[in-house]
DNA sequence: CAATAAACGCAAATCAATTGCATTTATTGA
DNA sequence: TCAATAAATGCAATTGATTTGCGTTTATTG
């Protein structure tokens, strides 16, 4: 279920375009988030890697995607932090990360949902939220056919 | 805007009730949950305390109390680890978190919404949901009044 | 009240994440 | 293109939250 072809996308282009400096390694990391369609931890990323790299230029590297508007995180059920490409709306000047993610504990796979609308409840009378964190987590599609 | 007279409540009961051993530190500690009411973090915890008190023993009546459906965790924006007192249908045997939080990032109050009910969005179909975890950060009444 | 179990305090370990710094790599503009 | 400048990287060390081990103290049970 690929929404891209790998050969058509530069990868170089995409950190230019958001103000990144193009390493090899910076390239062959936002190749990996367009290659897996799941969020990422950072211990995922190093053992997805072919070469060794160090925990500390993946810690940085991913904090710089984040600030840029290229990825964003997504905290699991249990507090750790994951990142995932961010959707088309984020950009370098705006993160739009208003939306809930759904988390598969079987496979990790992680979906946007992008119409969620927070729901008109009576004890939010009068609070302002300015800041959303939705994490739900269940069984995907995939992983509930994989058991029948 | 307490909903309880702390003269009337006996803390030790609780303790018992859950399967909890009435020890000083934790008579008091249960007590402090029902004092505050906002949620708490292990150092608000110690601050709040006359005597001194060894983290780790926080920690481990705080592990005790969620185990034995007293409190819950309660996550912050920022991945930091908070908790709350049970509603109700909480239970030794079962706990029901699938409510979400409303957070006051200005005085840390935590208010439990428990009419919230998960939307349906088109983008979770097929999706089975186990577990939510469901942060509303913003301001409460009294935060923005404060501001006027 | 004695025997048993649980909680406590202290030290140390763990784990994720960050920081400092020297070195390497990328960007830039003449 | 190449030198000057800025940014990224690797390594060591640190931080901060949380957990674990263990000997001692406190609570529970009969």
């Amino acid at each position: 279920m690929k929404l891209f072809d790998k050969k058509n996308i530069d990868f170089g282009m995409i950190l230019t375009q958001h103000g990144l400096s193009k390493t090899s390694f910076r390239k062959i990391l936002i190749e990996l988030f367009y290659t897996k369609k799941y969020s990422l931890s950072v211990d995922e990323i190093i053992t997805n890697l072919s070469f060794p790299i160090d925990k500390v230029s993946v810690y940085r590297a991913l904090n710089a995607f984040e600030k840029n508007g290229l990825i964003h995180k997504v905290p699991d059920m249990a507090n750790l932090i994951r990142y995932a490409l961010c959707q088309s709306e984020c950009s370098f000047e705006k993160h739009l990360h208003n939306h809930a993610h759904l988390l598969c504990s079987n496979c990790n796979e992680t979906y946007c949902i992008n119409d969620f609308k927070i729901p008109v409840v009576n004890e939010c009378k009068g609070f302002i939220i300015d800041n959303l964190k939705i994490i739900l987590e269940g069984s995907c599609v995939d992983c509930q056919q994989s058991y029948k």
